[in-house]
DNA sequence: TTAAATTTTTAGGTAAATCTAAAAAAAATA
DNA sequence: TATTTTTTTTAGATTTACCTAAAAATTTAA
């Protein structure tokens, strides 16, 4: 890899990737802020390198090299983040600009040794694996705390935003990592859930409901 | 502050301000590893910006807003090395290169937080003061090893060569920061130095002898 | 103090990553 | 299936940080 341009797309057709068999043209310029012309001409660059397979007007797939590439970077960005937190007590919702520049330091030594320091974690502090060095991580069985059922219980373990807007708010809410909750009560109106968390009842909106990840530990 | 080559440029001019009144085209180029014409591109760019006066033809030197945004590049730097070695058990020959990046990113919270974290170090792994969050650092006194006469001694407190080489040949030597040595002789032939060092006697090239700093603790 | 050498600048060009506007292909809809 | 809409690509520019070659200014030396 070389430039920080290249990695960026990298990474974000990587997360695109996860969720569509072809990633296209109009979501990567929507995630890299850019426009779909210019996305064009990167795509092909990339795919020239061999770190996607791209067919004009199909979007794009990664390749096995494109996809270790990706993997390495989400690996020191989610180390960083780590770092930031429980090193130097940034909240979580302050790491993630900060990480997206540390990412792209290139040092393979730097990496295995900031890993080492922090004692090989597993996940980051929005509760994402942390790919090992050979970029193996467990792919996480999370369900939406919105597709719970009422009286499924379980805990908060990650979520699927990492704006500060919305981590902030859950940290008022004090829906954190590691919380258990319960479901009691999905409103019909709004969609907003009902649940208790720390013995206290509240409601969050489905909106945030949406991006609560859960690990089940009772269903109903 | 913006570009990494901007602030690439803006380093090593302040570095080299430090010896000259006016800093030359060609030093600047031969420093940056690129062409004179490149040079005289970008001091025009920064003096546009104000970090540098700049008369064609005479050279340039540092207006006040640039050598804040120097020195703030050589906190981050010297900091970055200081965790390198402290934390993560690098070697002081192995900390340049990768602090080169990191000094680059922008996070003033990252930075102070980075300093506590440190403790506020005041010096860097090759004896360099670190600046603090004002900017100030003190002047350190030091006297080259090749300038000390027979009897005198004194403590290595520093370098002025970074080079991996140059270090790893001084560890080998045994030559550390905050070791006391003694001046034996200085042999007329090659201008080596003979030195005692933790009770063992031991010749250093002049080369060598050029690049070590002492805080003369006892002069003949 | 003129000539030679050195240093610095100008002029014109390149590659990377972007842009706008317009054309082409694909998908959705009537 | 023909038309409209959406998506994607092409064409042609722009900006940043470079470059080479040649011209201009400065310094050194005869």
């Amino acid at each position: 890899m070389q430039s920080f341009t290249e990695e960026n797309y990298l990474k974000i057709i990587y997360h695109l990737a996860e969720n569509t068999n072809n990633v296209q043209t109009n979501a990567i310029a929507e995630q890299m802020q850019t426009k779909p012309a210019s996305v064009t001409d990167m795509i092909k660059k990339l795919a020239d390198k061999g770190f996607i397979d791209y067919v004009k007007y199909q979007g794009v797939t990664m390749t096995e090299k494109g996809r270790n590439a990706a993997i390495d970077i989400v690996r020191k960005h989610r180390l960083w983040e780590v770092f930031l937190v429980d090193k130097l007590n940034f909240k979580w919702d302050e790491v993630h600009d900060v990480a997206e520049e540390l990412e792209h330091i290139k040092s393979t030594a730097l990496i295995e040794r900031l890993d080492e320091f922090l004692g090989f974690p597993k996940s980051d502090p929005h509760g994402d694996p942390i790919p090992d060095k050979n970029g193996r991580f467990a792919k996480t069985q999370f369900t939406k705390l919105i597709e719970l059922k009422i009286g499924d219980s379980g805990t908060i373990t990650g979520v699927s935003q990492h704006s500060s807007a919305f981590l902030k708010h859950l940290e008022k809410l004090g829906l954190t990592l590691g919380k258990q909750i319960q479901i009691n009560d999905v409103t019909d109106f709004d969609g907003s859930v009902e649940i208790v968390i720390s013995d206290k009842q509240i409601n969050i909106s489905r909106e945030v409901a949406k991006h609560i990840l859960i690990s089940s530990n009772g269903k109903n």
